[in-house]
DNA sequence: TCATTATTGTACTCAAGGGTATTTTATGTG
DNA sequence: CACATAAAATACCCTTGAGTACAATAATGA
């Protein structure tokens, strides 16, 4: 409701929002995010526990922001991979390449931060849980109305769409946790042509032409 | 070396180390490995905090420790069942009953103690990480031995064996989340239809049969 | 100038958890 | 019986990390 009177009564704020939530991101994603206190982001910030603490209200509360700039970050650009309007297999290239990207060479950490999440909800707190379901939700739903748009011009294998999502759905985890183990982006990406190669065509063999 | 002189000399020891073990495993395999703390085993077990370490010298000891008891009791069933002699379509069936078995009906929590290790390696000792890279060794290898052994007999895809034991292994892990995040058996079972389908025969078209 | 308002940051509290110093206690051995 | 030995358990230490109380501070408005 009243959320900004811009009052600009009383002392003015310093604390920088968006440093804070960068840090935490690239901290949670390079370290885990169960292995980063607060105190380690205020000691890179600058920003004081209470700060953030005023900004976020509590650890949960930091998650729960941060994964929503992971989101628009690095999910959004996934889902729109999926929205495009090219063919089955041309979606299928750009989610490979997406997939093995370089993360090294773009200056992110490896792996991806919600699968990370994902795997380690049992320590989140009750926000970040929620938005975590939210996230997976949209990016399922997202796999589905990319599937059923390919069935219906028949480039799609016959599969039922909500285990084919899955299915697509785990080739992205497990890709996300390899290229955090250190395997080459090539080799996943070869993996994940195995993988995602059965779901084009259907009536053309196996063979995922490459 | 002189391990057990069996002096039978001094205070006869108590502490049942079978006891704590399969105690640890249960609790790292339910609630996670990183959210069990020693007092809490203690607490459960009844023994002393000094009689676990005595017993396993550290938290990464006895995480160590519960990986080794973990490895016999659910990873050498899905490796023995690389190993026994039948055709690639009943292995493949085979391993897919096997990461789709009823856990709760079976008393065993959801999904594979292994597999959360792995995830959560940042958070684990020296010790238990090292047995974690030796289990994975002793995995990918069985499954390459597999692959290479139904290439031999012109029963496996044509894709370099590396790459088809890091995708089997990859649906492996998938499973295993999936079932921890509750997706039902069934459901899991039909992803890994499709993604195992592939692997079976290679120029029967991507007819996995059933 | 002085009150009001909102934010700041130091310095705490409190709980959890890994690990240990120390004193007992239970057994064999001389 | 006394001594040596090995394991037991209580009661601690120390660090980390989430969260907060509170006094200081910087702005606006009268």
């Amino acid at each position: 409701m009243s959320e900004k009177p811009n009052s600009a009564r009383g002392r003015p704020k310093t604390l920088d929002r968006d440093r804070v939530l960068q840090t935490a991101l690239m901290a949670y994603w390079s370290k885990g995010p169960t292995n980063v206190s607060i105190s380690d982001i205020c000691g890179v910030t600058g920003a004081s526990k209470p700060g953030v603490y005023r900004e976020f209200g509590s650890d949960d509360g930091l998650k729960k922001s941060v994964l929503d700039t992971y989101h628009s970050l690095a999910v959004q650009p996934l889902i729109d991979i999926l929205e495009k309007d090219q063919s089955t297999t041309d979606t299928i290239d750009a989610l490979i390449g997406f997939m093995t990207q370089d993360h090294m060479a773009l200056g992110i950490p490896q792996g991806c931060l919600f699968v990370m999440m994902r795997a380690q909800s049992q320590q989140l707190g009750p926000s970040t849980c929620e938005k975590l379901h939210e996230v997976r939700r949209d990016l399922l739903g997202a796999y589905k109305a990319w599937i059923e748009r390919a069935k219906s011009r028949g480039e799609f294998a016959d599969t039922p769409s909500d285990i084919a999502a899955l299915f697509v759905d785990a080739q992205h985890g497990s890709a996300m946790w390899m290229q955090r183990e250190g395997v080459a982006n090539d080799t996943i990406a070869s993996v994940l042509e195995t993988a995602l190669g059965v779901l084009a065509a259907g009536e053309k063999a196996g063979a995922t032409a490459r």
